[in-house]
RNA sequence: GCGAGGGUGGCGGAAUUGGCAGACGCGCAGGACUUAGGAUCCUGUGGGGUAACCCGUGGGGGUUCGAGUCCCCCCCUUCGCACCA
């Protein structure tokens, strides 16, 4: 026996790396497709080096596409970058560089990472959002938009991050706290630019049902954050002033119970109030109230357990339903942004109004009956005090908590005796038919505000002339370019007068650009619509290709894209499409969220974060020995907790990165990267090397042709696993189920094994030579470079992309014998080996059992037999 | 609080329509080869029992010849949303 050559990953994967890119197996032409498969991995911003948790979804879609390649699909499968950003700001700051050298360099730190990882795009299609042949067409839709009413500038209080220094989406504030940097976010009032997103909302909420192929929790998320809720408009009358405002409620039936009315600390009648105030204490109590409130920002007021904290205004508000007059509130806990930015509080029925009436001695009336006193509810609605807290002491108890749900009105006028459900329709139509209110619907969706206070991004292409206001750019000067100075830091375009120094298109004065930068959300949003027509210079992309590429047949990507990202470009499409630009409702028909790779990380209570190599022994810290606080953390920079994939390819190789970034666990879940399990994965490649090599060449010296009706049991069973095990591949691909995948890749190399092992040189073959050939291609996606070689060692002279994908035979599958389970009252008691015929027979297969275990049904009565064909059979015995 | 996942060996995880629980891999144990091995290869590996067998999929009930899988109740856990009137 030769000695077999070991298993020299580094030289194979020098050897094809080069390969793929140059025979340009990815390229397609968008004339040329006829079977289209477009493919696409969320693009990354271009933070530095990757780490193997990126790792996850790039080789994912490399695998993915090589599949459909051989499938005879002509696949898409491009990348780019989101080139745009704050971090890129942060950085140059610290390095002392500009923003597009450090943004420039990781690109191409990141492109030799996937060269490295043997994954192959078709980088002439490459799109960079931060180079002006991208950024021109994002200034370009903007003022399409523009055009057409979907953005605007407003004043209004905005979310403003105090460590950015700019504003944010309400989407990017989490808790209260900036998404990116931590820092504090708190109520400004600043002229911003918008999308108008929430003229969108009815159709991004009912196209929902359109992706099926969606995570579900994806589309209840967005689901969630649509938040439509239908209820009425209320028109209030100020008490004395005669000046009307409105609220919105989802509880119609309840306007009975109102015992005050409770405004945002933004509302406009609240700074009037204040204003008109001639007490000039109750005045300083106001405005301090409203100017903390504000300050407190998201944080406080965000928390769903913060106090709820008012002040009265000295006002009152007259109810439309009973003329009865209620005390006006200042209060923390209503959002301007939503509904009218004013509450009417009902506290016997919501809770958090219940909260504010008690704290402020706000009286109590209940005006719902809970549905089990259906019987009373005429004695009950007579009994006008008895759930009621106002005027003395409760007659029966004291209210603990606000009855929230449905039942019968009490306390309600001529509404008394109703369901509630049913005075929601009629105290509605009440108040229409006197002009008084109307039905409305409100969403939780707000609009998209997009103005950013920073250098790096798209420009605004607006100019602001003190003559002809605001007037868009005009086309053809697009781009606006950045203004290349050395870099200035924190402040932006504001600060660079040669910038925004210009003069107005219309009338040629003098006039000011729109100091702000877009929303790199913005960039993201159509960036898959230019990768099919990237280098077009006349237009954003091409209608006509668009339309047939699109929707993406595959996206992939994190689940912290769940709302913003994915919500952001169904807006686009959806405004696109209106625009004419597309013929498609939604971008993205199937959807796949991979989860994050995690890792341990290190804390010490006095030295933060610790390198793991540094851990001394019992997890103590290197510098102060005390014990460190171990915790799984997906893996990021700063918590010092990454693995580098060139550390892994150094030491085993790209292929064993990436099959054990596959075989680790269901993708979709978050799992712990573990050193052993690399070494596992390892293993089995050279496994696989030593087997195919060890038989290659007698494989490809075969002669004949298998001849499946002579196959020896030990045959047979080989054909069966192959056809099994093809079946088994293809089919996991196709629902991303790549963990069982790879195993059953292992399970076949096994199964070979034992088969060379066992009949040494009796061995078929040529049965081994299709095995291997079958085997090669199943497991190229996985492993590329090691496929690609042994395909070669196999006596091919062609690529592996160029292969067709095995195909399986049934009758290869079922013509296996099969093991029969015995059973006894349920229990496994003994098996039998048959032909898959008798195993098939359900008559054969009871007479045969029953003859088996004879023995051991001595003195029992035989009740009854469940024969399943081909599985078990079952005796139930007395 | 609301919504959605998830609880299976020492670990990651497998298990069509209910039909052999623990595939595959890690780890561990024993062995082989080695000057050596944290390399490689082979064998074994859910728990208990000499054995026949018994017990085992978060806990408790139920349906069924048969339940990880279906139904009811409970516990734990992860994630998302969270004063949306």
């Amino acid at each position: 026996m030769p000695r077999i050559a070991k298993y020299d990953f580094k030289k194979i994967e020098k050897r094809w790396k080069d390969y793929w890119q140059k025979e340009g197996f990815f390229k397609v032409d968008n004339a040329d497709a006829n079977k289209k498969f477009y493919y696409l991995n969320m693009f990354p911003y271009p933070s530095g080096t990757l780490h193997v948790g990126h790792g996850r979804n790039y080789i994912i879609g490399d695998a993915f596409s090589r599949y459909k390649k051989m499938r005879g699909f002509d696949v898409l499968n491009p990348m780019g970058f989101d080139a745009f950003g704050l971090p890129a700001e942060n950085a140059a700051i610290e390095n002392k560089t500009h923003p597009r050298e450090w943004t420039i360099a990781n690109i191409e730190g990141m492109k030799k990472q996937f060269y490295e990882w043997g994954i192959v795009y078709d980088w002439d299609r490459e799109v960079r959002t931060c180079e002006p042949d991208y950024y021109r067409w994002n200034q370009w839709l903007f003022i399409q938009f523009y055009k057409r009413g979907l953005v605007y500038r407003s004043e209004s209080f905005a979310n403003w991050c105090t460590g950015c220094e700019t504003v944010l989406a309400n989407e990017q504030v989490i808790d209260g706290r900036c998404e990116r940097c931590n820092s504090a976010v708190i109520k400004k009032k600043l002229t911003q630019w918008y999308f108008k997103i929430t003229q969108y909302a009815e159709q991004l909420l009912n196209d929902l049902e359109k992706l099926q192929y969606w995570p579900e929790r994806v589309r209840k998320m967005q689901f969630n954050w649509i938040g439509r809720s239908e209820g009425v408009e209320v028109e209030w009358t100020i008490k004395d002033s005669g000046k009307k405002f409105r609220t919105f409620t989802t509880r119609p039936d309840t306007i009975f119970g109102v015992t005050f009315m409770a405004l945002a600390p933004e509302h406009p009648l609240a700074e009037e109030f204040i204003t008109q105030e001639t007490n000039s204490q109750r005045k300083r109590e106001m405005q301090e109230f409203v100017q903390k409130s504000l300050q407190e920002g998201e944080i406080m007021r965000a928390a769903a357990d913060a106090e709820k904290k008012g002040i009265f205004t000295g006002r009152y508000v007259i109810n439309p339903m009973n003329d009865e007059a209620v005390p006006i509130y200042i209060a923390n806990y209503v959002l301007m942004e939503y509904g009218t930015g004013a509450v009417q509080g009902v506290p016997a029925h919501d809770q958090r109004d219940f909260d504010f009436a008690k704290k402020h001695g706000i009286k109590i009336r209940c005006v719902i009956d809970a549905p089990e006193n259906q019987g009373e509810v005429n004695s009950l609605s007579k009994d006008k005090g008895r759930w009621e807290s106002e005027g003395g002491a409760p007659r029966q108890k004291e209210l603990q908590a606000a009855y929230e749900s449905h039942g019968w009105l009490i306390n309600s006028g001529e509404f008394n005796g109703i369901p509630s459900q049913e005075a929601f329709r009629k105290i509605g139509e009440h108040l229409k038919n006197r002009g008084q209110g109307n039905f409305s619907v409100k969403y939780k969706l707000r609009d998209w505000l997009i103005s950013r206070q920073r250098y790096w991004g798209a420009p605004i292409p607006m100019i602001h002339c003190e003559k002809c206001g605001i007037v868009p750019v005009p086309e053809k000067d697009l781009p606006v370019l950045l203004p290349d100075v050395p870099f200035i830091g924190k402040k932006g375009l504001a600060e660079i007068p040669e910038f925004y120094n210009t003069k107005c298109p219309q009338c040629k004065g003098p006039a000011k650009r729109d100091t702000d930068t877009m929303d790199t959300f913005v960039d993201s949003s159509w960036y898959f619509l230019r990768y099919i027509s990237p280098k077009d210079d006349q237009k954003p992309f091409d209608t006509k290709d668009v339309n047939r590429w699109l929707p993406i047949d595959q996206y992939v990507g994190g689940v912290e894209h769940a709302i913003l990202h994915l919500m952001y470009s169904r807006f686009f499409t959806k405004a696109l499409r209106d625009m004419g630009m597309l013929n498609f409702d939604e971008p993205f028909a199937r959807l796949f969220t991979q989860g994050m790779i995690e890792h341990k990380s290190y804390r010490c209570s006095e030295h933060n974060w610790i390198l793991p190599q540094e851990v001394k022994e019992g997890n103590r810290c290197p510098h102060c020995n005390r014990l460190l606080q171990v915790d799984m953390h997906k893996m990021s920079k700063s918590k010092l907790n990454v693995i580098s994939p060139q550390e892994v390819i150094d030491q085993y190789g790209a292929d064993t990165e990436r099959i054990y970034t596959l075989f680790m666990g269901p993708p979709e879940r978050d799992i712990e990267w573990s050193t052993e399990g690399v070494r596992g994965s390892f293993r089995f490649l050279n496994r696989l090397w030593t087997l195919v090599l060890k038989h290659a060449k007698k494989a490809s010296e075969a002669k004949g042709h298998i001849k499946v009706g002579e196959f020896t049991g030990a045959e047979k069973k080989v054909w069966h696993k192959l056809h099994a095990t093809i079946k088994a591949v293809s089919e996991d691909i196709e629902g991303f189920h790549f963990n069982t995948a790879v195993s059953s890749v292992m399970e076949l190399v096994n199964e070979i094994t034992v088969y060379t092992e066992t009949q040494g040189k009796k061995a078929n073959y040529a049965l081994v030579k299709r095995a291997f050939d079958d085997l090669v291609l199943i497991i190229s996606p996985f492993v590329p470079f090691v496929a690609e070689e042994l395909w070669r060692r196999l006596g091919h002279d062609d690529a592996v992309l160029k292969q067709r994908w095995p195909e399986y035979d049934t009758r290869a599958i079922e013509s296996v014998d099969r093991e029969i389970v015995i059973q006894v009252n349920g229990k496994v008691r003994d098996r039998m080996v048959l032909s898959p015929e008798i195993a098939e027979n359900r008559v054969e297969l009871e007479k045969r059992a029953v003859a088996q275990i004879q023995s051991r049904l001595d003195g029992q009565t035989v009740q009854k037999i469940i024969v399943v064909p081909g599985k078990l059979v079952n005796i139930v015995v007395r």
